[in-house]
DNA sequence: GTTTTGCTCAACTAAAGGGTTGACAATCAG
DNA sequence: CTGATTGTCAACCCTTTAGTTGAGCAAAAC
């Protein structure tokens, strides 16, 4: 993985940093919503969930067509993967780490020919 | 899913929002690390990359114990976990929406004909 | 036509972010 | 003891963010 655009993922992570956005970001995965109706559960102006919108638009996460005077808008998936990407690259790396540990930890207490025991399982 | 304290993945998010941040998990994934040696790669003040770590602290994916005077960082990736989650969420629905978009279709275009198998399984 | 409705934009405010520097505590090295 | 190393904290600066209100435009409704 080669840090996709790191500036992508910047905007992805804070699209993602925020309530209001992933409220929309759930109704919209279900269906398409004008801003009116993303608006209305919410106790902010529609101005301000119009900004909303567009950071999400930002990241790629909401596409926004307009037709007549309602913008309709739809979920992208698509930016996920970048976001997915980075938390595997990191359970990955760690998982790894655990187990050269286990490795470690193996090699430490086989060649001990003379514990009688040594075979029994290790304290974790 | 119950929208696991939003108040946690604003935090998760947040610290993944910045990407010496991410630099820095990525390295603490594979190895702990001084606050010193993570600063070292990155062309700013220690007291900034300490406040960085901070951030990622208040989001529980880095843990920091003392030992002796220097302070070593290690991963945790549990709150990852939260993270996936929801990203999975998102991903589902809107999977659910094209398998629903594809099972319209495919009612439309199917000639509607004594519905002769309709003892076939039914969508749940 | 006139008037709603749907939405964006611009200007503003208050708060949060990311960076700096300087002072300090604590540990380690001589 | 003296001095250097490791790290945090507090104060400050500047920029960004999240919200507001008010203006205004374009499409719908009447």
């Amino acid at each position: 993985m080669v840090e996709r655009q790191a500036a992508d993922l910047d905007k992805i992570f804070h699209a993602l940093a925020d309530p209001t956005r992933r409220e929309i970001l759930k109704r919209v995965a279900q269906r398409e919503y004008t801003v009116t109706e993303l608006a209305r559960p919410f106790d902010m102006s529609l101005a301000a969930v119009s900004k909303h919108i567009k950071v999400l638009e930002r990241a790629s996460l909401v596409r926004q067509t307009r037709s007549g005077r309602t913008h309709r808008c739809e979920f992208n998936p698509d930016p996920l993967k970048d976001a997915s990407a980075l938390i595997s690259y990191l359970e990955r790396f760690w998982g790894d780490r655990l187990a050269s540990l286990a490795q470690f930890l193996r090699e430490q207490t086989e060649p001990q020919p003379e514990q009688s025991h040594a075979t029994g399982k290790l304290d974790e």
